[in-house]
DNA sequence: CGAAGTAATTGCATTTTGCAAGTATCTTAC
DNA sequence: GTAAGATACTTGCAAAATGCAATTACTTCG
């Protein structure tokens, strides 16, 4: 159920981020969108964190209704959606970039590609365009 | 009690973030203290989001073994801690402000200065020196 | 029609959160 | 030196969120 007000508890503007991706999987089906090509229920639910279906459908109803996310029936089978970003889900590319590069610095563990940290640094805004070019 | 190896479900660096900010707290701690110039257990306290005593405790307490902040008895007055960022707890400004950049484009509601976008935008590497400087 | 594919919902145990009250340590005033 | 206040927590308990396994519903394909 979406809490029907979302109990707004300032308007500050990193608390509204948080209103809607303070929790430990909304960002996950974010990064699947934006950088992994996945599109649709079953392949969200197919990531190595290993996301349980309750939440799954929970958090894509949530980013919905917070015009996140839009969905669709899928052109080629008609018992599948296709979930897209609406433009402001896709002016989440320079945050999700920006928080790959503090991991990137920060995590020894990291497998961010060897060269992200350089080509972002050096070319942040042609990276924000390349990665938007790529979303349908 | 910190979860001992805390559970890492990927090396993603989304997830890497997720593990340390992925709740509805921890980033507004970040944020008092980056921007607010609060340094103290009651400063945090006091923030109108109304954050209860044991969370504050157990977010703070996780913020240092991650290693974002890090406490120090105050000179004036030995009953209390300052604390501080780390170096990397201070490589979130840029995280900070592009966080705060999104919801200033899409929350009509933000209380972010009506300068910030267009600040933002044409200064982003001297507004994130700046926001730095100020951090003692 | 029946099997397979896709997207959920349900029930229940576990974990986290939120709130109120209580405790411990240090400082200040007399 | 002691009592009152300031500061930083801890504890106990009810409510909410999460995680897991099983089940349901709808669509397509043969």
């Amino acid at each position: 159920m979406i809490r029907n007000s979302d109990a707004c508890r300032s308007n500050c503007p990193i608390n509204f981020v948080l209103e809607t991706f303070g929790d430990r999987w909304t960002l996950l089906i974010v990064r699947d969108l934006m950088f992994k090509g996945k599109q649709t229920y079953g392949n969200f639910l197919e990531s190595e964190e290993q996301i349980s279906t309750n939440i799954l459908a929970d958090r894509l109803r949530r980013l919905e209704a917070h015009e996140i996310i839009q969905k669709e029936v899928a052109k080629d089978n008609r018992s599948k959606f296709i979930y897209r970003f609406t433009d402001k889900g896709k002016d989440l590319i320079p945050i999700m970039l920006e928080v790959t590069a503090w991991s990137a610095r920060h995590d020894s563990q990291s497998n961010a590609p060897a060269t992200f940290l350089s080509d972002y640094e050096s070319g942040r805004e042609q990276m924000i365009a390349a990665v938007r070019a790529n979303l349908d």
